[in-house]
DNA sequence: ACCTGAACACCGTTCAAGT
DNA sequence: ACCTGAACACCGTTCAAGT
């Protein structure tokens, strides 16, 4: 709202919006989302809370402005591959590996309902990549939501795992009763392996692509 | 961990914990969850903030309450269909509907890491289903665990663009490029049917045990 | 153009005091 | 056993005032 930026960094002790988009930024994902507050990244900033007001605006544009960085990064992803299934296969799991590093900021793009629009440019390069195999119209509709869901999915789901390890583990008292099938009860007891899971699930919906 | 409730509803103009409890639910998942607070249910209730810390606790304790309900809701589902696979189907259906139907408390719980234990009488269920189909072990595992990541999926997903309806549809102006496939624009930018989406995925991920 | 403090209307929580 | 008001330490935001 408030401010224009020119000209490169001044020598000078005030902020400037991209500094302090920068500590936001970098408080949210190492402390939380929940433990970020107007307040508090003012005191990092060594400045009066409204200042902050003066050059982003609110804590609702500020987050915004978040989640457009977000975007911008999820705008540089690239397809490698041999065959086009392979490409595809590839960019799901590069737009599930920038989720996972940037887990608060994308809870913040998630609760602004920004995701289409950050998936926007992976799906424009999926769609060509079905093209190539023949997939057109509602059909190749369907598969591109389906392979975002699952991309959103395995990663929200690991989120709340990767929150705090003492959770990391199934409780084993969950599944300690007298079942017979003593694999299965070891496998679910063992943390989960989102990745594996992730690759189950994304093959699954790719299987029926490899063969045409 | 104040109170100890005992025989049934006195007539007095004091509240329960219970009363609390279905005051809050109808709050949270009629207003939002953003939209709660401690004063605020204490106001309609009738009654002093500090009066619900003593028959429920905290806003902590409260919540974790409510995630306990919903467990308990979770623990009511019922497989049907003719054979194994079906039955596994109709409960990730069903459970599908339980979260579509209780967003928020399905947020709090998921917050509070609380999936594992929510998904647990299910799991046990479908447990029980693939050993009829023959699949145990580690690959039934994998299996458990690529269908609950599938349904909190596709759940999760539908929440932010139900909460406000003029969100409901993409943004048209996203993909009206000049796109050789008419038809997949305009499924596109159509309002994702996250039905289909979610029948298409689990599909995909049964398939291979309709053959067995 | 940039930064400030004061003020407002909210929070969750504790605690001593009432009946 | 149950409920209360006062108080504390937080919020986000606005606004008039400074330089």
């Amino acid at each position: 709202m408030g401010s224009q930026r020119r000209g490169a960094g001044r020598g000078h002790d005030g902020v400037t919006a991209e500094t302090i988009l920068d500590t936001a930024a970098r408080i949210i994902e190492i402390d939380g989302l929940e433990a970020f507050s107007m307040r508090g990244l003012a005191g990092r900033l060594g400045v009066a809370v409204t200042s902050i007001y003066w050059h982003v605006g609110s804590r609702d544009t500020l987050f915004d402005a978040l989640a457009d960085r977000l975007l911008d990064e999820m705008t540089q992803l690239l397809a490698v591959g041999d065959t086009p299934v392979d490409r595809i296969a590839s960019l799901a799991r590069a737009q599930r590996t920038v989720l996972l590093r940037r887990q608060q900021l994308f809870r913040i793009a998630y609760e602004r309902e920004r995701i289409p629009r950050l998936f926007l440019p992976v799906q424009r390069a999926v769609v060509g990549l079905l093209a190539e195999v023949g997939m057109r119209g509602a059909e190749a509709a369907l598969v591109l939501r389906s392979v975002e869901v699952h991309v959103v999915a395995s990663a929200v789901l690991q989120f709340s795992t990767m929150r705090d390890t003492k959770h990391d583990e199934e409780d084993p008292s969950l599944w300690t009763d007298a079942w017979p099938d003593r694999d299965l009860v070891r496998a679910l007891q063992a943390p989960t392996d989102y990745d594996a899971v992730f690759e189950h699930g994304l093959e699954a919906l790719l299987a029926p692509l490899r063969t045409r």
